[in-house]
DNA sequence: ATTTTAATTCGTATGTTTGCGACATACAAA
DNA sequence: TTTGTATGTCGCAAACATACGAATTAAAAT
């Protein structure tokens, strides 16, 4: 968290957290695995990505931390997913913005 | 551009670079305003905000050079305000981001 | 012409993110 | 038990982001 970004609204500061984490192209790619994929094992998603295995893996957590996938150890394995529930939510957010910067009849430019 | 941002496909990219742009509260606090707002004078949103003027003009610019903002100057005053076709463009692209993500039946977890 | 006012750029200090090699863990098979 | 395989953590270096005071530009008012 930045200095002064305690300073803003709790909603605009969720909203900006879940933005960040949609920040970086690695982060993004890793989501749309794992949502057209049925196979989205840890090493699989690594193969995929121009980057190391340990860059991959730091990517992950952050996912997993901010809840927006899950991981389910299956032996050597971990499978990880998408948490729909969560997606729900910040699709609702997203969408809250957009509806109000679309049908913006105020403009003064 | 990070390192290897350049290795990722560009629409990838470009949905990056839109959400680092909402990866702070100011930006996303910028925006709100302007949407809700119709004086969307510089100095105005600088009050609003719990940043100096000199940081908020540099989220200004930013928000300016990606488009999604525009900026007119009129007199000693510069007014700002959303660029519409831009935002219709950015719910595009985060819709089939949501609709990927919450239409995911594959999930093995 | 000088002063005032608004906005921005410049320089700089501080903090954050990214990427990876090296190390650690943990389970499975030989 | 040792070896191999899949994952994840730690610590560092480079790149990037944030915040702001001071200097700069530029139009308006005096």
């Amino acid at each position: 968290m930045h200095a002064k970004t305690i300073e803003f609204e709790t909603d605009l500061q969720q909203l900006a957290l879940v933005a960040k984490l949609l920040s970086h192209p690695a982060r993004i790619a890793i989501i749309k695995l794992l949502a057209e994929k049925k196979t989205c094992i840890s090493g699989d998603i690594a193969n995929e990505l121009p980057l190391s295995r340990t860059t991959v893996c730091q990517h992950l957590q952050e996912l997993k931390n901010a809840d927006l996938i899950k991981g389910e150890i299956s032996g050597l394995n971990v499978n990880y997913c998408l948490n729909v529930e969560k997606w729900t939510a910040i699709k609702a957010q997203f969408d809250n913005l957009f509806d109000i910067t679309i049908q913006n009849i105020n403009c003064n430019c």
